[in-house]
Order: C-alpha cells, then structure tokens, then sequence
DNA sequence: GTCTATATGGAGATAGAC
DNA sequence: GTCTATCTCCATATAGAC
C-alpha cells in the first residue's frame, strides 16, 4: 500500500527519512538504512510507501504544507505591513530553528524529485513567497525596496541562512541572532532596527 | 595517476562532472555519465583521477581557490570600507552569475565531502567569509550592524541566493538585479542604497 | 592514455510465507 | 504488516592488452 498515514510506522519511517536525508542527502541515504532505523527490513517499507521517491516528495510537501499553515495562523493580517514583516522575520527564523532537518531538506533536495512531484513542491514553495511578497505590496510606500519579487526571494535567502551554521551552545543565543536576522531583514527594506526596552542589554550598536 | 593536471582530457572532465554535479548532485551522477560526457570509457577516468571524491574535491578546492584569489585583485583595500562593501557584495553577485555550477556545488556538495576534503573546504570558505568580515571590522562606526559574523553569513546567503533563481531572459536583467541585491545588501547595514546618475532610469523607489 | 572485461558490492523493488 | 529470499540493475574501481 502506497502511504498507509495512520500508522505508526509510517511516522516513524519519515522521522528516520527526514533525519537521514537531510544528514547526507537523498540520494546517498538507501532504503536499507531507513529501515535499520526505523527497526524494520528493507522490504516492509514497501507496506508504507510506494517508492524511495514517495518518501522524498512526502516529507516536502507535508513541510511546506505546515510552513503555509503555520504562517497563515501566525499573520497579524490586520496590523501594520510593517509589523506583518517583522512577525514574517520572525516566524521564518523560528520555524527554522524548530525544524533544522525539514528545511534543509526542502531546499536541498529540489532536484532529486522527479517532475510531476517537483511541480506540485514548487507550487507549495511559490505560495509562501507570495505571503511576504504581498506583505511588501500591502505596505507600498512604507517600504523602501527596488523590487518586491526580488526582495522576497533575497529576503528568505538571508533568513533562511541561518540554519546553515547556528548550533546552539555557541557564542550567541537563539533569541540573540533572531533579533539580528530581524534587524538586518527590516534595514534591507528601509526600516529601522527594531528597538529594546530600555533596561534591556545588547541593542543595536555601531561597531 | 591521481589527477593529471595538465592533461586535456583532465580539464574535460572537470568541465563535465561540474556540469553534471549542479545539475543532478553529485550522489545522483555516475562515473559512467561522467565518461559519456567527455568522450571515453568509464575506465578512462581513473588515469586523471584516483575516485569520484577526488573530483569533487579538485572542484570545490579549485572553485574556491578561484574565488579568493579573483576577490583579493578586486577588493579596493585603500579604498572606503563603504566602497569595499559595494565592490564585494558587487563581485560576489557577478562571480556568482559566472560561475553558477562551481558555486551551486560548493555550497551543496559539502556534505558529501569526507572528512578530511570537507577540513579543506571550510578553511577555504571560511577565508572567504573573512575576508567580507574584514570588511565590516576595518569601518566599524560606519556600519550599523549587531554582530560582524552574523551579519557576513546572512549578507553571503542573501547575495548566494540569486543562483537558486535567477535565469537570464527574465523581466529583469543582471545589471537590474545586481542593483538591487547591492542596495538591499548596503541597506542591510546601514546604508543607504546607492544613488544613480541624473539621466539613468530605474532608480531606488518606494512601493 | 584508452580500451575491454570484470571483480565486488549495493541499490530499489517484488514475491510469497507467516 | 513484517519477514526472508531474491530479481535485476548499476555502482566504483581494477587488471591487463594495445
């Protein structure tokens, strides 16, 4: 059977596909290992998914599936275009942080779907562009931006760096580069860096 | 022979694995394909290179090599660190609109590295990254930014990025997106986008 | 330096017992 | 739903002729 959802061990086998290909990549990972870790052989994965390749496009499209659904009850739809960016900022970063393996996954392993499956994560991939886009457009004139498409795409590139080296336990906290990420994303579309309460240490400086 | 440097056919090899690495990762790609793509058979290969590793390996070291070196003839080390900011964030998109398979696997293939080629690499890159940090610390007072390593990571993801999308052809051309990643980059420290001559179109707006 | 041929291992996927 | 056993194919790498 194809996706049996429900199951326990079809949960199981994405969390171990999801760790191990955001690890070493899709295509290095094989099915035998999946299943060393799932605790199962090789051929019973087969009762959970059709193909190595169902796997792949299933964790993508149930990531990005969330990510949509997590911004869209997150939006602070009738606030300011101002503050809807920043509360962007920071939900991006935070969904990042919370779920290292699935974003790096749905941004690395584009290329191994096949077409009829990447068309169906690019629509996804394209949807959640199109909130901070809209964002942009909503606030025209608040904004100091040369292109909202540009500026959507080099804003989630930057924001989105950041799991490629954060490790928590180094010199920084998560709350700490948080708040730089913001700072840097609202400055690149002419906002002010967001300001501290006054008792508070380690605001925007020059150095 | 490991890697036969001088030799044509080596050169024909690097040139096609690159290509076919951007395009398919190198996990996905065959020594096989790699063969049909330069013109020999798949034992042919093994007389310029000992492994497929050490063709990634001779990409990615090679690539950033290229990079580092290209990056120390530009940088205007006399000039303003205002100025050099400009002239890296403006080097870095054009190199990167060059070269875009060499870098697309020297920031995908990392983890395909052993343990030993991956040590080699991030020295490299993490030069790199240094030298943009560099930057920052030689105009502290000028910037305004939180922290100089944070900022270097979140500005090289944001100008990285363009790779993941751009393909000329489009609504905008590389002189326009290069503009606009250059002001967003500058703004993202502090400064203000870059201002252009009377007679030109197309300037910084607000929407 | 390239060829043909091959060694050796592991990949994805399936069949059928339990 | 999981198992064992296996099919078929392709991977990296090597040996030795030319």
């Amino acid at each position: 059977m194809s996706e049996t959802k429900g199951s326990f061990t079809a949960a199981s086998i994405r969390q171990e596909a999801q760790r191990l290909f955001a690890a070493r990549g899709y295509a290095a990972v094989s099915m035998r290992e999946i299943a060393d870790a799932v605790g199962i052989r090789a051929g019973g994965l087969y009762n959970h998914f059709a193909t190595k390749q169902d796997i792949l496009r299933d964790l993508m499209t149930g990531h990005l599936g969330e990510l949509l659904a997590a911004w869209d009850v997150t939006d602070p739809v009738n606030d300011t275009a101002e503050a809807r960016l920043t509360a962007f900022a920071r939900f991006h970063i935070r969904f990042h942080f919370e779920k290292p393996d699935a974003v790096f996954i749905a941004y690395m392993e584009l290329r191994n779907l096949e077409p009829e499956n990447f068309a169906a994560v690019e629509v996804l991939r394209r949807n959640y562009e199109g909130r901070l886009r809209a964002i942009f457009e909503a606030g025209a004139g608040k904004f100091c931006l040369e292109d909202s498409a540009v500026a959507t795409r080099a804003m989630i590139a930057m924001l989105t760096g950041v799991t490629t080296w954060y490790k928590p336990g180094g010199r920084l906290s998560i709350d700490e580069v948080e708040e730089i990420y913001i700072n840097m994303a609202r400055r690149s579309v002419g906002l002010p860096a967001l300001t501290k309460a006054p008792d508070e240490q380690g605001g925007t400086r020059h150095v």
